[in-house]
DNA sequence: AGTGAAACGACCGTAGA
DNA sequence: TCTACGGTCGTTTCACT
């Protein structure tokens, strides 16, 4: 979940960019529509073979480009309260944020320049939970200073990245 | 990408709540792993025929609990620069975060609760990208008071969501 | 990096426990 | 809600461009 794929800890995975045509461009938006269109249906869209296709499916997913995964939603699973917390931090940041993200409740953890040191994103079913969260887990980690809790009323836009290691 | 499936707008689009067996949370985690198993494939895993299985993400995916999509890496696409930014708005929240919504560089956005109004997540090229899209677009947005940049360095955890509509 | 063809395997509807 | 099965379509490999 925050391994990097090749080279040393801490070092940037990828140096290089890369230059995607329009073409890929194209099949990436088919996958992100639907991830389980096969590859015939999205050839007659891009006007491509479907063998042609794959290859290119294949060279995205193992260059780390894309990838193709289930994403659930938290409403439909009974978590009807979702969060953004601020957190300040005395010390070493690393260690309190592999803290947060051992905790099953916290989908989201980044370490921030700025006037938090990181955010980390909470699910829970309703406020109870986030109180307890935040008392009894979060803030008990050793160095958390402070946390300032921001609690999502309503999503307007949602586009999936992954990365930033 | 925020229109709600069913239901007048602004209603809760799901006040049920649902139960989930362990054999259809053990198909969600095979397709977390690799959304592109096929459904043979992952009966063998949690010991269901194919076609079972099949009529389970069926149900799932229609039913909005789950979805299969492609989802990219911003670092391998020449994306160096994410961030995080609080924004304090003056006036009605809904029409800021709309017109957020229709930058591109700006992936995600979310009403909030707290010392922001709502929370906006960039994707940019560099550091001379994000200065242009903050004074340029985001601050240039009516209504934008004030601004808090966060300014991603590094990725702890991540666990893919989608929902809280 | 692309196409086309043939063998194989996955997918889908239907029937039945 | 599951399994079983047959028709159809997608995927895979390979030879070729």
């Amino acid at each position: 979940m925050s391994a990097d794929p090749k080279g040393k800890a801490g070092a940037r995975p990828t140096p290089k960019p890369m230059q995607l045509d329009d073409v890929s461009k194209a099949i990436i938006e088919q996958l992100q529509a639907d991830g389980r269109r096969s590859y015939a249906e999205i050839g007659k869209a891009v006007g491509l073979s479907e063998a042609a296709v794959r290859q290119r499916v294949q060279k995205l997913t193992d260059s780390g480009v894309m990838q193709v995964v289930a994403v659930t939603d938290p409403m439909q699973l009974g978590f009807y309260r979702q969060a953004m917390i601020g957190i300040r931090v005395a010390g070493d940041t690393t260690k309190v944020a592999e803290a947060l993200g051992r905790i099953s409740a916290v989908d989201y953890v980044v370490l921030t320049a700025g006037s938090f040191d990181m955010l980390a994103e909470v699910v829970c079913e309703n406020d109870d939970d986030l109180i307890n969260l935040l008392n009894k887990e979060i803030r008990a980690i050793e160095g958390v200073q402070s946390t300032e809790t921001f609690v999502y009323l309503k999503l307007i836009k949602q586009f999936y990245n992954w990365g930033t290691r």
